[in-house]
DNA sequence: GTTAGCACTCAACTCTTAGGAGTGCTAACA
DNA sequence: TGTTAGCACTCCTAAGAGTTGAGTGCTAAC
């Protein structure tokens, strides 16, 4: 059997109808509220093979029918391509331009979630591969040094650390050209073991003080292990029944709370972009990276803030999510985030 | 009418039947259930006055009673007073040594709402009378200016300026003398606008410079205004039906996410700390700071971390929850968080 | 002051019923 | 051959009736 032209169109006027109602959609409703002028009846026929087909469902017999994920991703695919969105207007007033990104996110994430009523997260840009600029130690107390470490993409990183006999400002003053000299420039990857020993025996008696900042640029570096993920709006998933029951509630509410879990679906989204795919992924259903989200539908993007930091965004909501107005959202929020940082 | 001794064990055995099983409780349990001795009909007689006193309350009529806000402050002002908790075994295992102090605080949230099956949360220490301990500026590239501010409590802050004409080595070294002298040592309300123009006079054409440095002063010294707040366990809530409907979760899940509510958890909690009540503060019902949890009770106690600096730690369940465990598990954490800092 | 007994109340559960939405199938029509 | 009308059938849902059981309040007796 084929999916003829009528059969998408009618599978169509059904996820329309499902998204709206949230309920099944009958032979009757579709028959009234096309332009195709077919009775029920035919509809019926149609719609029994549209089923045979995988792309809508019953939840029992003699209910009305509701798109399967197989629906969902076909709509997704190939009816939401014909028209390029007219833009969704952002409230842009709420993006003001801020100097702490992460504040900026956390805005983002919730004026997303309140204009599209979904639940939302985002993630800091990554910034894995980048390269020590600038290496500072500074006396703050006779046992206390600073450490701060500058990595591309002014990402900045400082701890403190402990050491047991006062060190002379000279003494500092020759460490931090030795750590400069040795380190600028380079990301993790190429610090490697031999390096490390070879500084720490010019450091001499102070070779303890070098491992600790050795150890501090690595946590600069790597400082997205763990990731930075900001969410809002998870209690709009109260609005859609077939998420709010006590279980799924709550799982999804633990995964929205432990971002761990959220992690995966970061990653995945950064891979799938790298392949080179569109920079707006949909995960229906069982298609998702994170079990507890096999009943809904995620969509995210990646967005970029100038220097190859990636980020990512995601918006999650029940598989009758409004896909075109989703992206479209989206589509307009990553050109922004792009125009901001272009500035 | 008073509440004889009589009316006291009977209020009490009616409260931890109702913590135990979350269903009213009727005068045939508490009769058979108690080493009273006395028949149902005259626990009905005590229930009545107990009623008519308002420690508690029947859902309708002809179903068991249920104890009253005022029921649980009783219970948990007198009763509990009696006999000091024999200490609840914490995980001590998990509380590992950390140098950061928010992974520390993720990780207690995390623990705490494991061991009560209650939500929980958890404030960053308030560092608000802190004094600047260091200041320094250091050149990252010819027009970027890095700032490093560390106050007291090693709370470090830093920020990336900006700067049109490029610094001389010599230039930032005398910077980094005036700023040091002028403003180590001082607290926030010290800084005050005849010092900043007089800086900014000695600084001469670097003058900008200056105000960009206050900037990020004045940010790490109220760091603490968008408090940091961890939470964990919010799905807990889902335990316990009388807050599990649609609405209540909802809210609650909303001031979990949005974590600016619960800053006046711990406004309140701080406050009533420093009115010289006891370090354990119980918010039952009607009595917390925030609407959304006036069907939940709150538990919230003040941890010190050295140095005056103080943060609050809550616990969220019903008003069924186990006082007893929570105050105790608290106690408990309380003086390993003390014991881990002393070292 | 305590207790037994009894009538009464009310939520919760079960069972039944009716209604309605929707399907699948068949036969007739263009 | 595709489309449609008609009809029997399924199954969810809501509403109502009846039953149960826990629990109360009151009274009279001990």
């Amino acid at each position: 059997m084929q999916l003829d032209e009528r059969k998408k169109k009618i599978l169509q006027a059904i996820i329309r109808n499902y998204l709206e109602t949230g309920e099944p959609v009958g032979s009757r409703t579709i028959s009234k509220y096309t332009d195709l002028n077919l009775s029920s009846a035919t509809i019926r026929n149609e719609m029994s093979d549209l089923e045979e087909l995988g792309y809508i469902l019953q939840p029992h017999t003699s209910a009305g029918r509701i798109p399967s994920d197989k629906g969902y991703r076909l709509y997704v695919d190939t009816m939401l391509e014909e028209k390029e969105r007219e833009i969704q207007e952002m409230k842009e007033v709420l993006i003001e331009r801020e100097e702490k990104t992460d504040q900026l996110l956390k805005q983002v994430a919730r004026v997303l979630a309140d204009s599209t009523n979904y639940a939302t997260m985002i993630s800091a840009p990554a910034i894995r591969k980048n390269k020590v600029k600038f290496i500072q130690l500074s006396k703050v107390d006779p046992h206390q040094i600073l450490t701060v470490v500058v990595v591309e993409g002014n990402v900045i990183k400082n701890s403190i650390l402990h050491v047991e006999e006062e060190l002379t400002e000279e003494m500092i003053l020759k460490l931090n050209i030795l750590l400069n000299t040795q380190l600028n420039g380079l990301s993790l990857d190429e610090i490697n073991l031999g390096m490390i020993s070879a500084m720490k025996a010019q450091a001499g008696i102070h070779s303890e003080l070098v491992s600790g900042v050795i150890d501090a640029v690595a946590d600069a570096i790597k400082a997205d292990e763990d990731m930075q993920i900001y969410t809002s709006g998870a209690n709009n998933i109260f609005r859609y029944p077939e998420l709010a029951d006590q279980k799924k509630a709550s799982e999804l509410i633990n995964t929205f709370e432990e971002k761990e879990l959220l992690s995966q679906l970061v990653n995945d989204t950064l891979s799938e972009e790298e392949s080179g795919k569109n920079a707006i992924q949909v995960y229906i259903g069982d298609e998702t990276p994170v079990q507890s989200m096999k009943d809904c539908s995620v969509v995210t993007a990646t967005y970029e803030l100038g220097e190859g930091m990636k980020g990512t965004i995601g918006i999650i909501g029940p598989k009758r999510m409004d896909y075109d107005k989703v992206i479209g959202t989206l589509k307009t929020l990553m050109s922004q985030l792009d125009a901001l940082y272009k500035k």
